[in-house]
DNA sequence: GCCTGTGCTTGACAGTTGTCAAGAAAAGTT
DNA sequence: AACTTTTCTTGACAACTGTCAAGCACAGGC
């Protein structure tokens, strides 16, 4: 670290580390999306990425701090998940088939991501240092599943009849539910998670008398 | 084991081996519910009992099936928690009030029991051994919502909107999501919970035109 | 070409885990 | 009271865990 690469890129010398940092994650993620928290020693984690197990003291201050990151470095991918079916929308029943969709989609190709994030926030309910990171994803879910809602609010015409919460807590419980239910019978069950959608999305906002 | 024991009671001693397959679960549910499925050894698991670490395998196969044995022996008590609210209620709103005030109850009573069944429900994802008792008891715990649900529809004259599964999905991940609030929050979260569960439900039958 | 520091590997550590066998203790039978 | 069976404890086992220190490899600066 000489001290004209602070010059250049006031940030070199961390970048570099961070890109590491973020290599490991990435292999992190292969063995903790297939094992789960508990099940994912830093011996598998390592043998499923071009190091060796001691490598990860050197970028990490210790497993928990690892699987901290990892989470975070892929949520931050997919929080913005929706957010092209957002913009492209012209119509909530467009939108709607849309994002029902897009979230099976996620479930067919990130099952494994999906089925880690459940196991990560169910375990922060045992182990308090957990709990920070996933408050702070979990609420950035929520922000991103209320984008969807007030969207389809903006082009129904009709307040939501819902608040932000209750709108992430009933969506997020159908897609665990379909989520579990395709680990254990696979494809099949993703055709009943969109018309799930379909149908319950509606319901939170003020009805056509019918 | 002698002859004429089968001719009293013809499953005595089986009767007498699963009393203490009962004692032995009760004392692991503690342990289990405190520490969760991957922390919770046998060792800490019997040192909560009256019982070494030692007697689990005189009275189970293994570590899976005690815990398997011991969620069963809770959940076959409490998939009935709901069924006096549904048989004393005498309208819709009665019944929501009730049914919501429940729902807070069990988690301010018994969270730790409500945390170890979303935690082997997410590990039944990774450990396939775990996934048919899972499946299995899932599906009660549907069921025992259907009857709330059904109860509504009869009392408000007003037919559902949404299936069995949606309705436990969404019910399900409020509930969740209340509990890991509730764990990291405490108490004044459960009012919150309440108030969804009021604002949501009517929304799953037909409204009334307004 | 030597030297220094970063990056990484190797091997060991102390602790924990589920499992099980050997036998003590208790209960039951005759 | 002697003997059998059931019940339970103790201690050991091999495997596995996160952690970390010692040292190798290899870059860049002198």
């Amino acid at each position: 670290m000489t001290p004209y690469d602070d010059l250049v890129t006031a940030t070199r010398p961390v970048d570099k580390f961070d890109r590491r940092r973020d290599e490991l994650a990435e292999s992190a993620l292969l063995t903790l999306g297939e094992l789960g928290y508990a099940r994912a020693s830093l011996r598998e984690i390592a043998g499923n990425s071009p190091f060796s197990h001691g490598v990860v003291h050197y970028y990490f201050e210790d497993k928990l701090e690892l699987v901290i990151y990892s989470v975070r470095y892929y949520k931050a991918r997919c929080v913005t998940r929706y957010d092209a079916v957002v913009r492209d929308s012209t119509s909530a029943e467009e939108l709607v088939e849309a994002f029902a969709a897009k979230l099976a989609q996620t479930i067919r190709e990130e099952a494994p991501m999906h089925r880690l994030w459940y196991d990560l926030r169910t375990q922060s309910m045992f182990e308090e240092a957990l709990r920070d990171a996933i408050t702070e994803i979990d609420a950035a879910l929520e922000a991103m599943i209320w984008r969807v809602i007030d969207r389809y609010a903006t082009l129904s015409r009709h307040a939501s009849l819902v608040t932000s919460a209750a709108a992430y807590g009933m969506l997020d419980g159908l897609f665990q539910q379909a989520l579990l239910a395709y680990t254990a019978g696979g494809e099949p069950v993703l055709d009943g998670l969109a018309a799930q959608v379909r149908a319950i999305l509606p319901l939170m906002f003020r009805q056509p008398s019918a």
